[in-house]
DNA sequence: TAGATTGTTAATCGATTAACAATC
DNA sequence: TAGATTGTTAATCGATTAACAATC
């Protein structure tokens, strides 16, 4: 299972597409979709679903476009969203507390639940021990035997900016593959770690950019 | 102050290169900056630094480079963040509570303190009155009019996916003009609004993708 | 078969990078 | 002045869109 070369900008959408796939089957309406119709609903040109899709393989029939559930399990496959995945959340602060909550709850309600949070981690002493969610908040210090002894290739980062990069090397020397970051900083990993990262000021500044000025 | 046409892609850079500038101000060991260096220290091309900030006006010196406090005063401006700008947050939820939080630190430790959340709403009885970081929880019902009243412009939704596209219509209605959406939804908003979305669900399953499948 | 839609190639569009004259 | 770096133009790169032969 290895298409290197697919570009970054193809991968990001493939998961709006099991989106709609995953609404379409809910709804049940249809057992095939078009280009034309999956492009609509994923905000996409019809073109270009075809075009992504057609990096992965022939999954639909000329005429006809696609079956619903086949091209599902496709996706699910080719984004590794077949197999469970654990996860560990460094950072138990209130919007790590949250995101465990919101993660779990929206993975626990999908049929497929591949992604787990397997172990919390802070830095505050008087946390440790508590438990979120059924997940026990563990000291700093053990993250990196944790991740490796467990296995775990995801990590979830929310700590404050000045720890953020601090925590990514620990990860990375346990072995995770994967971050999503949401401390306000630049991750410097090496190049197997893929990093995505979501900075709430970066996007609010940039919102501001389009207020008429008052 | 309509700088119309400028892409996308250039105005997401603009709070990256503020950032830095914020940065390095603090530190404050240099007056002047080149392009190189601001390039550098954002993860971008000096020539592209260049050219982002040339769409603007000429804000350098050649032979020398930019003056990094004069620059930040600039791009502060350019990107409205010299003024203070009201906010709502829809859905005090953990999720939208813990960013009213981590939002409100984040500005208040800044000297400028450019955005300010003003309104907290959720459409749960049994949170209305409740006070979070000094905001009170005000009910759906009256969003709309609080923001009209209070000359509200941005906005930031935390509800669930099904209320996503109501609540956004309400905010509309009200007269916002910058959303940021964390619920799992395109958000179907007239042309003159613009919408940030931060989408937990498709980073994650993007993330999955390169995870050597185990 | 006739109509529709895929998979794919070629054309277009937009964004980044390279290069360099202007000039501090 | 000599060295450095800007602002800008031209070249390159990559991503999206248009078009259409293949075929269900």
């Amino acid at each position: 299972m290895r298409w290197n070369k697919i570009s970054d900008a193809v991968v990001r959408r493939l998961p709006l597409y099991l989106r709609v796939l995953d609404e379409v089957a809910r709804v049940g309406e249809t057992q095939m979709i078009s280009s034309q119709e999956l492009g609509e609903k994923a905000g996409v040109g019809s073109a270009l679903v075809r075009k992504d899709l057609a990096w992965f393989g022939e999954f639909g029939k000329q005429g006809v476009g696609y079956e619903v559930e086949f091209l599902r399990t496709e996706l699910k496959r080719i984004l590794n969203l077949d197999k469970v995945h654990k996860v560990v959340l460094v950072g138990a602060g209130s919007l790590g507390i949250a995101l465990a909550r919101y993660n779990i709850r929206r993975f626990e309600s999908d049929d497929s639940f591949s992604l787990k949070i397997i172990g919390l981690f802070d830095q505050d002493p008087t946390k440790l021990g508590r438990i979120y969610e059924g997940i026990e908040v563990r000291p700093l210090a053990e993250l990196e035997s944790f991740v490796r002894e467990n296995n775990v290739k995801m990590a979830i980062i929310t700590v404050p900016a000045d720890a953020a990069q601090d925590v990514a090397m620990q990860l990375v020397k346990g072995g995770i593959e994967a971050i999503l970051n949401f401390a306000p900083i630049k991750l410097n990993v090496p190049e197997h770690v893929r990093v995505a990262s979501t900075d709430l000021t970066l996007e609010l500044q940039r919102l501001a950019y389009y207020l008429s000025g008052e």
